[in-house]
RNA sequence: UCCGCGAUAGCUCAAUGGUAGAGCAUGCGGCUGUUAACCGCAGGGUUGUAGGUUCGAGUCCUACUCGCGGAGCCA
């Protein structure tokens, strides 16, 4: 027999099916009774009325509980009063296991209480909309690279120093070479990929150990980066906007459905089309100084500016040239002016803020090691990364999108926490 | 680290310093088109912890614990 999903209920109309699922709710009204069935695909409505069934059949709906598991077959039909427009027309019910009191009841819950309980709140269904459009990016990502000669590099987890300096490190011990931390960037592995392949991309976890308690932040984030030999700035801005384009194009294509269930306005989504503005930071800092902030030029953006900026465009709007003092060392100055660096940040519409981080790289030795010095940074743990300075040094360029503020974004979602099936937050380790 | 808010039934929340309640969930009963169904009945409490003020504290005061939001930092 045919495997049969509610997603593609409307294809198996005037056939009976067999679902595999979970009782989501339940409602009687005597002598008919409804079960909402869950399957992880979509819910379906399946009506049972009591001379269409045997009286076992009929009773056994009393026994069942909300995430009870069983078996039900059907005839599916169309019905406009059920939601989703498909009905089934149960024939007989295999109860697997009656479920426990289930504690996620179909009401409003805290925070605390839903966070405790994250394995069993994945069930509901703004959880499982959510996680599918994080599959549909994700999907998205790897499809776009792909399609474009990119080859995956993984970036190790472990590593022996940090990568910026700025952020706090997660620190573990590493048997006798003492101390190892967690990454949080792959990218400089990622450019040395990108002279041996040309064009690769990172994808994996990184981790931040700032105590930052807001709802954009996790301890424990994706990111995907891709780096590109003999690529200048401009071609990195280009690279980011066809790969949002790309992104949200796909999720509006592929996961209507879900932005529905989340109640998402599609019509802004919509207008993420390339170009984007681009404007200096320079421009910006003029743009919040408008707007009435008082903003000194070298400082970086906080979370309002931000909001402040791309509040001004209907679309993502690409930032460019900030100040170097507030940029990583392996950024390139610009070399009409050495007091911004070829870095671009990407501000995500609608106040989800930054969204992309990215750069062309310092390719020359001597400008290098000054800036690791001026740093403050230990020069022994990038010997290995001078080394791509030495051996055929080239211009080239990349960025970091990170995947939670994405699908955050996309999503339309108060807090970021809700974008990951097991979120780490500075007080939050389990489930 | 700093600032603000909060903690009462399994859950979400009420309760002038004076008898701790409601909705949902659970159990029992009713209903042939329900849409977080509805109607009736029932069980369910060391009011976060430790002190203090008071004839009397869920309520006022102090400390602590935990949670939430924000700042800084960042994707």
């Amino acid at each position: 027999m045919t495997k049969h999903y509610i997603e593609d209920l409307s294809k198996y109309v005037g056939e009976e099916v067999e679902i595999k699922g979970w009782l989501y709710n339940k409602r009687s009204s005597g002598k008919i009774r409804f079960v909402i069935l869950r399957d992880g695909t979509g819910l379906a409505q399946c009506v049972i009325v009591k001379n269409n069934v045997t009286e076992e059949v009929f009773n056994s709906f009393d026994t069942l509980t909300q995430e009870s598991s069983l078996i039900l077959k059907g005839k599916v039909r169309k019905e406009d009063r059920a939601p989703g427009g498909y009905e089934i027309e149960t024939t007989d019910i295999r109860i697997v296991h009656i479920a426990s009191e289930y504690p996620i009841t179909p009401k409003e819950h805290g925070i605390e209480f839903l966070s405790d309980l994250r394995h069993l709140w994945l069930r509901s269904a703004k959880q499982h909309a959510i996680m599918r459009v994080r599959h549909e990016i994700i999907r998205s990502i790897r499809e776009f690279f792909d399609n474009r000669g990119f080859t995956l590099m993984d970036a190790p987890i472990f590593t022996p120093a940090a990568c910026e300096g700025t952020s706090t490190l997660f620190e573990t011990e590493y048997f006798d070479l003492g101390k190892a931390y967690l990454t949080q960037s792959g990218q400089l592995y990622g450019e040395a990929g990108a002279m041996a392949f040309g064009k690769i991309y990172v994808f994996g976890p990184t981790f931040r150990a700032e105590k930052s308690k807001t709802r954009r932040h996790l301890t424990e984030f994706w990111m995907v980066e891709p780096e590109v030999a003999w690529n200048d700035l401009n071609d990195n801005m280009e690279l980011a906007e066809d790969f949002l384009e790309h992104i949200v194009t796909s999720v509006l294509k592929n996961r209507s459905n879900e932005l529905k269930v989340l109640e998402r306005n599609t019509e802004k989504l919509e207008k993420v089309k390339k170009p984007f503005p681009r404007v200096a930071y320079t421009e910006a800092v003029e743009i919040l100084k408008k707007n009435g902030v008082d903003f000194q030029w070298g400082n970086d953006f906080g979370g309002t500016d931000e909001t402040i900026i791309s509040s001004q465009f209907d679309r993502p709007v690409i930032v460019h040239r900030y100040p170097t003092e507030v940029k990583a060392f392996y950024m390139k100055r610009d070399p009409e002016n050495p007091k911004v660096a070829l870095a671009m940040d990407i501000l995500a519409p609608e106040g989800y803020g930054e969204i992309v981080g990215g750069s062309q790289r310092e390719d020359d030795y001597d400008a290098l090691v000054h800036r690791i010095k001026e740093h403050n940074l230990p020069m022994e743990a990038f010997e290995w990364f001078l080394d791509l300075r030495r051996y055929g040094s080239v211009p080239h360029a990349g960025f970091g999108l990170g995947i939670e503020r994405t699908v955050s974004w996309i999503c339309g979602l108060e807090h970021i926490r809700e974008t990951i099936p097991f979120p780490r937050m500075i007080y939050r380790l389990t489930p």
